[in-house]
DNA sequence: ACGGGTGAACTTGTCAGACAGCTGGACAGC
DNA sequence: GCTGTCCAGCTGTCTGACAAGTTCACCCGT
C-alpha cells in the first residue's frame, strides 16, 4: 500500500521530535527549506506540519516559522475528563475481572507490593495520603492482572478520580471498612481464586459506590 | 487575533464530527465541494483534513474520499499499544455493559448512525473498508452508551485493533455472520432492552474471539 | 443474452508559481 | 539614543495543472 509523501514527511518529523532529535523550543527550518530537504513541494510540507500542529507537537506562527512546543502528543488535547457518574458506572466492569485475573497471574513481587500498600493504609491517618494509597492499591491490582488493557484503563480512571475530591470526604468509619475489604481482596488474590477475588472486588466497589452516592447525591438519572 | 482559514475549517469539521452531525462511517464531501462550501481553496481544505486525519477522526482514501472513522480523538496517540491477547480478554468486559447502556440511553441520532453503519457493512466488499466499518460500529455502540469511559476505552481498543491485521483475514463467511450479529445488536438497542443488547454483544464477541483465536493460534505473543 | 474489458468521470496526491499579509531587524534621520 | 521606515524572509492562500487511484456504466465479442 503506497503511502503519501505528506504522511511520510509527517512521520519523519514526528519521530524526530518525539525522539528528541529536534529539541523543544527550537524552530524548524522554513517550509521552503524543508521542501527542498525532503525533495517535495511546499504543499506537502504544509500538510505534514498541519498534522504535527494538530497533535500539539508544534505551533506555527505567521511570518515567523514553526516551533517545537512538546515532544509528546498533548494529553489534554486527547483525554477528556470523565464525569463522576461515568466513572462509578464503568469501574466495576473493569476492576472486577482485573481482580480475578490478578488472582490467577500475580507474581511474588505483585503480592509483595499489594501487602505493602494494604499495611500502609491501615496505619495511615492523613485522609489525603490514604486516598493516594487507595488509588495505588486499585492500580496495583489491575497491574497484577497481567493485562495491559486493564492496567492502562485503571491507571486512566485513577488519574481522573484523583481530580474528584469527593473521596476525601469518606468518614474514618468507611476507611476502616475499606481497609478490611482490601485485605479480603488481597487474601483472595494470594489464594489464587478468580471467583473470590472478583467477588471481593465487586463487593468492595458496591460499598464504595453507595457511600459515594450518598455524598454526591444520586442525580444520575437519564 | 486572526485565525487561519485552514484552522477555522478544521475546527468546524472537528466539531461537526465530535457532535455527531456527521455520523461515523459516512464520507465527507469531496475536497472540491468542501472548498466551494467554505469559500476557500482546495489547499485550505486539504490542510484541515490532514489535521482531522492526524487526530484519528477521519481517514482519506486515494481516489475515493475522506471518511469519518471516529467521533472521538484516537487515544492510542497517547497511550501505548496493547497485545492481541489483552485486547481479546478485556473487550467483552467493557463492550457488553456498554451495549446494554446503549439500549437504555441511545438517542435518535445514535440509532441513525448505527443503522447507517450496519447497512454500509452489508454492501461493503472490500475487506479493509469492512474492518474500518466494523470498528466504527463498535465505537458507535459505546458512544451511544452515553458513558464517556466506555466510549473512550472502546475508541482506544479500536485504534489498537486497527493496527492488527489479523482481522483482515476473516473469511467472507465470517463477515456475513458478523453482519447478522451486528443487526441483532442494533435491533436490541433499538428495542431498548439492556439484557438483550448486552447478550447479543456478548455472543458476537465470543464468536469473533473464537474465529480470531483459530487464526492467531492462541499463543500470546504481541 | 451475457460476461468481461474499457474508458469516461470522478476522486485524491502532488507540483509550480504567484501574491498578500505578517514579523523582526537593519538602517537612516532626528 | 530614539524613532520611524523599509526590506528580506516567512507563512497564508489561491490558481491551474497533471498524475494516479477508483467507480460504474457501456459496449463488444462470444
Amino acid at each position: 500500500m503506497r503511502v503519501s509523501a505528506a504522511e511520510t514527511v509527517f512521520k519523519a518529523l514526528r519521530e524526530a521530535i518525539e525522539e528528541g532529535k529536534i529539541s523543544v523550543g527550537t524552530g524548524l527550518d522554513s517550509e521552503a527549506v524543508l521542501a527542498r530537504q525532503f525533495g517535495v513541494s511546499r504543499s506537502v510540507i504544509r500538510e505534514a506540519l498541519r498534522s504535527c500542529n494538530a497533535l500539539g507537537l508544534t505551533e506555527t506562527r505567521t511570518g515567523r516559522g514553526t516551533f517545537v512546543i512538546s515532544n509528546t502528543v498533548a494529553r489534554d488535547l486527547v483525554l477528556g475528563r470523565y464525569s463522576a457518574r461515568d466513572l462509578i458506572e464503568a469501574r466495576p466492569h473493569i476492576e472486577v475481572p482485573a481482580a480475578g485475573r490478578a488472582a490467577q497471574r500475580r507474581t511474588d513481587s505483585d503480592l509483595e507490593a499489594l501487602r505493602g500498600i494494604v499495611e500502609a493504609m491501615v496505619e495511615e491517618d492523613d485522609p489525603e495520603a490514604w486516598v493516594s494509597l487507595d488509588a495505588a492499591f486499585h492500580a496495583a491490582v489491575a497491574g497484577a492482572s497481567g493485562n495491559g488493557v486493564f492496567a492502562g484503563v485503571v491507571a486512566e480512571l485513577r488519574d481522573a478520580m484523583a481530580n474528584q475530591s469527593e473521596t476525601l470526604n469518606l468518614v474514618a468509619d468507611r476507611r476502616e471498612k475499606s481497609n478490611r475489604e482490601h485485605a479480603r481482596i488481597l487474601a483472595a488474590i494470594e489464594q489464587g481464586s478468580y471467583e473470590e477475588a472478583a467477588h471481593a472486588m465487586e463487593m468492595h466497589l458496591r460499598e464504595v459506590e453507595s457511600a459515594l452516592g450518598s455524598i454526591i447525591g444520586e442525580d444520575n438519572n437519564d
